[in-house]
DNA sequence: ACAATAGTGTCTCTAAGACAATATAAA
DNA sequence: TTTATATTGTCTTAGAGACACTATTGT
């Protein structure tokens, strides 16, 4: 540590958010339109720099979710999913930026006349194959974001977050079947589930679709932590042949 | 976003080191004393400042582990952690730490001499248990860092990195042991290894204690992610009763 | 009755866990 | 031979995957 008369290194100090959640049986990520340049006019995550230096990532996070989009979500449970400082990330200068993750349940679209007017739910498929620009290195955050997602589901009851206060076990299929991007056995799946002690508690129960026998309504249990965990079949496993859709 | 005028945040970007190694079939991290305010003269993670904006995180990390350690480890893969910045975590501002964790084969004594010179390595439970004190933040960090690990060894081939170039299975199943601190069955961990393709490739054989039937040398294999997983006894399952010592 | 979805039962097979038995060395 | 460790084999059981079958609604 030779650091005698040493000047400060000048960077910026940034936080984006990766909030998923399901559409139409599909994982979609929050992004907004940038209203000033860089990349004026594209597609990226929400975030923004660090207010002052007593500000917390975390409080960072929560605000500019609250600025950016109408997503009145005090609730949201931001998780720490990485730091992106790649020096030529950001052609204002170095900008080190740390990623959150959040899953929501369905929200209503983000109506707009807030900060950032834009905020629009997309498809993660569009952005991960790259029909869907993003600004700066926000593709590889939403990659990493939903790779995370997709291992929780295994090992935590996180699924429940993507649902609402109530929901049938199908529901609560589909957002794997989304999340993987694979289909399931609803038999087994059913089974599993069930078997698995505390993830779901009975709730009532409503008619689901217009057919159909009717599904028993359940909602999140205490359970946090699955073991065993729920398996995600490999790529190319004797089921989930090909990624769903 | 209304930033017109807007002043850059004074924050301080730094790198902190967990690096593990086995020793004597425990589970060691190399720390260093400090030799300034604060907390000088008590024991801390590798780590310090950026030093100049445009130095990545990454590299910031080897030239730390280089400066404070006569680790010579050009080698030695660093992954990122995570981001420790509760504004109080350094009495001299705000300083926002970025964690590196890796993963060491048993090294041979920091020599003292270089820039810190009294680099040593203690074991975790003192860390962890409390027993032994760490400057700042970094006994949640080294906390943080062990979990990672135990977690990592589950799903990938990590554990191989503990080891030198060949090792004995019975090697492998001491880092099992000691990072996931509980005992395993050596037949079953044996065969268990043995039929995940690719883990483990064969390497000769050698006698490896004084006594008993001499066991096979393996090096590693080309196979990183496990599948299917190692399992991780639960905490109070049927084998696996107390924490091995 | 028929279509459609929800939920149950059953079979097979893989693999984990317990543990007996065998192999190969040194003393 | 005894002792100690390495390696193989065998049994039991839990659980995943495949899939037939029953249940409950609307039309």
């Amino acid at each position: 540590m030779s650091d005698d008369r040493w000047e400060p290194p000048a960077i910026l100090l940034a936080v984006d958010l990766v909030i998923l959640t399901l559409r139409d049986s599909r994982l979609h990520v929050l992004l907004v339109e940038r209203g000033i340049e860089p990349y004026k006019g594209a597609q990226a995550l929400p975030g923004g720099f660090l207010q002052h230096s007593q500000e917390s990532l975390l409080v960072a996070a929560h605000r500019e979710l609250a600025e950016e989009t109408d997503l009145s979500v005090g609730t949201l449970r931001l998780e720490q999913l990485g730091v992106y400082d790649d020096p030529g990330r950001d052609p204002r200068g170095r900008v080190v930026s740390v990623a959150f993750l959040a899953i929501a349940p369905r929200l209503p679209e983000p109506t707009a006349g807030t900060d950032a007017a834009d905020a629009t739910w997309q498809p993660t498929d569009r952005v991960l194959s790259g029909e869907l620009d993003l600004a700066f290195d926000h593709r590889c955050i939403v990659t990493d974001g939903v790779e995370r997602a997709r291992a929780k589901l295994e090992h935590s009851a996180l699924a429940t977050a993507f649902c609402g206060p109530t929901f049938t076990i199908t529901d609560l299929q589909d957002v794997y079947e989304a999340v993987w991007g694979m289909p399931l056995d609803p038999r087994n799946f059913y089974r599993k589930i069930k078997k698995t002690d505390g993830f779901i508690l009975p709730a009532g129960s409503a008619r689901k679709a217009a057919t159909g026998r009717p599904a028993r309504l359940f909602r999140a249990g205490p359970r946090e932590v699955l073991y065993p965990p729920m398996i995600r079949p490999a790529e190319n496993s004797p089921n989930g042949k090909e990624p769903a859709q």
